[in-house]
DNA sequence: TTGTATGCGTTATCAG
DNA sequence: CTGATAACGCATACAA
């Protein structure tokens, strides 16, 4: 048996009544005696009728659906930055539709292309990692398809953005780690093109000189591909750790490439804190729960997720006027924990 | 400006020509004149054509979406999962909506009902924990919804299933423990209701029998919210610990059970595996980074996504015939660490 | 108060 | 080879 859906054309003929008689009626229309009302009402409860959202969608030119974009599902902070976004469509009677670009600008594009073609009211995106031509987003947004930026921003499109405060974040966890007597910080980031690594090394860089500190090029490296592939991960932090002035400590600034040199690290047995210091962002469920006691970077991704799915829902429906976009910055919040060898485990939030 | 999308209609006016010549072209039938063909392709290339999906549904009766209903996207598990599930939705032409029941029976009952008024083509689900009443499902499997289930099934359903040997998982991680020496082994579980808890506790009382131990049902403690509220694995865990004859073990059969205890653990201050023995399924990226080694019991997310959505697809496009539906059953991985203890931090994993 | 006709974008059927 | 028209399910302007 196949999926066979009831119609307002089956109450109408099961009932005697137009179409648009049953229609009216199951949308409660002034017009309408309360007795055919409540006959239809009755019939359709009965039969178990609902609307169909495809015809209502056509019809309507809106689908109440919105896109999201994100290099990858399987990564805490974008399925905390889902569970936000799914969290206020769902309150708003949306549908989420999610793709992955896997940091792939081809896959970004197909998906961008696909799901603007109509079938979403609005979109959600945190750019991929390689992704370094930004007119399809452009383009996109000149024809007036509503969108809103997060995590990962493009500064040239005048729209909503949701971020944390990527600069501070950074600053704060280097001055850390230079106020725990380590000197020669390394620094790992993505994409230089990506809004976070500008920022994030922008803050670094800061910390640095602030505290007397030059910066060494050669003590940050890239990853192309987001730390998405370990091999990059490996190979960045092989190049610091073998270096002739080695490193002492290494800002991760990215998810992956925390989780990934923490991985490198303990199969090179390099020891965290005691040969080399390490912090960075990380959105983990466990990564608190990490010996030695990592300390972290972590982003209100839930919170990132709400307001950016907020803001878009108020753009569709034309709450707000579309003069003044601004950028929402959130705080980070850099979770301190004391290292292994002081033997005081105890975990200290600071948040500013 | 608004979002106006260019139709088959406007190539037809801008060339003179009738909708269905457009639509023949585009779609390369065979009665077109190559002239035509090209100048419709270049126009529609020109001006960035693309089908509205929405009407293509409406006339197919079919969305190329596929519906997935899981507990929280926000868990490593389940965003696996559906990190499966997208690849294999994408390479096949279809979306994939996603909603959260976040355990709740009400919840999930009004996404399955909103997804189902034929907003999606087939349904991927893992049941809420609250869920005791399945009549939605198998009126919902009766109507004819092609319909896969994953971690949390409906056996009484008869349509494919995708899980992992849940009981043989349990009793490997039992008998470790027991090997180990520990012998008053406490049992974490999930609603009583659940597939997994029936298998997982299956498994895990059948290892102790094995191993002469008598099983101890004031030893197994429910969170009827699969611990997706720390206090229910508080409550369980203090219980457990505060009891007359302590545990010297827990095996957590949950990923956020496995977590929860965790931190209720290390919060009391209870060593790990010092003062108590810890096993417990979890999926969390860094869960293998956690000291002391924490022995996980690791599902195979990201290949049930896939396979459970293959089976959907093939389902939706009926390739396959609809009498014999077999329950996939994948081998959990169990990751056993040895204790800090030992001082010997290798990993070993062992695969059955 | 109810019914008829039209359109949303597309494809399929039937004429020409 | 091409065009006109109906249909998918629904809402609504217009008639009655």
């Amino acid at each position: 048996m196949k999926f066979e859906a009831v119609t307002i054309k089956d109450i109408a003929k099961a009932l005697g009544l137009s179409t648009s008689t049953v229609s009216r009626a199951l949308r409660d229309s002034y017009e309408i005696s309360p007795e055919t009302k409540k006959v239809v009402l009755e019939y359709a409860e009965k039969i178990n009728y609902h609307p169909n959202p495809i015809a209502l969608s056509l019809k309507e030119r809106r689908s109440r659906s919105i896109g999201v974009i994100v290099s990858e599902i399987a990564n805490s902070f974008f399925s905390q930055a889902i569970d936000g976004i799914e969290s206020i469509a769902y309150k708003n009677g949306y549908n989420v539709i999610i793709s992955q670009s896997r940091e792939s600008f081809d896959r970004e594009s197909i998906h961008l292309q696909y799901l603007t073609s109509r079938s979403i009211d609005g979109l959600i995106i945190s750019v991929a990692a390689e992704t370094k031509d930004f007119s399809h987003f452009k383009e996109l947004h000149e024809r007036g398809m509503p969108l809103v930026f997060f995590d990962r921003i493009i500064n040239e499109i005048d729209t909503y953005k949701v971020i944390v405060d990527n600069y501070q974040g950074a600053y704060d966890a280097t001055r850390y780690l230079i106020e725990n007597g380590f000197k020669r910080i390394a620094a790992l980031a993505n994409n230089e093109i990506l809004s976070i690594t500008r920022d994030r090394l922008a803050g670094y860089k800061a910390a640095l000189t602030d505290h007397g500190i030059k910066t060494d090029d050669s003590f940050i490296k890239y990853c192309e591909h987001g730390g998405l592939r370990l091999e990059e991960v490996e190979q960045a932090v092989t190049e610091l750790v073998s270096a002739e002035t080695r490193p002492d400590a290494i800002l991760a600034l990215g998810d992956k490439l925390t989780t990934g040199s923490l991985r490198i690290l303990k199969a090179k047995k390099i020891e965290v804190p005691g040969d080399i210091g390490l912090i960075g962002f990380s959105n983990s469920e466990t990564s608190e729960l990490i010996e030695p006691p990592l300390s972290i970077i972590k982003q209100p991704a839930f919170e990132m997720g709400e307001i950016a799915t907020d803001l878009l829902i108020q753009l569709i429906e034309s709450k707000r006027p579309v003069t003044s976009f601004e950028t929402k910055k959130l705080a980070p919040q850099i979770i301190i924990r004391e290292s292994a060898k002081n033997k005081n485990k105890s975990m200290l939030n600071v948040e500013f």
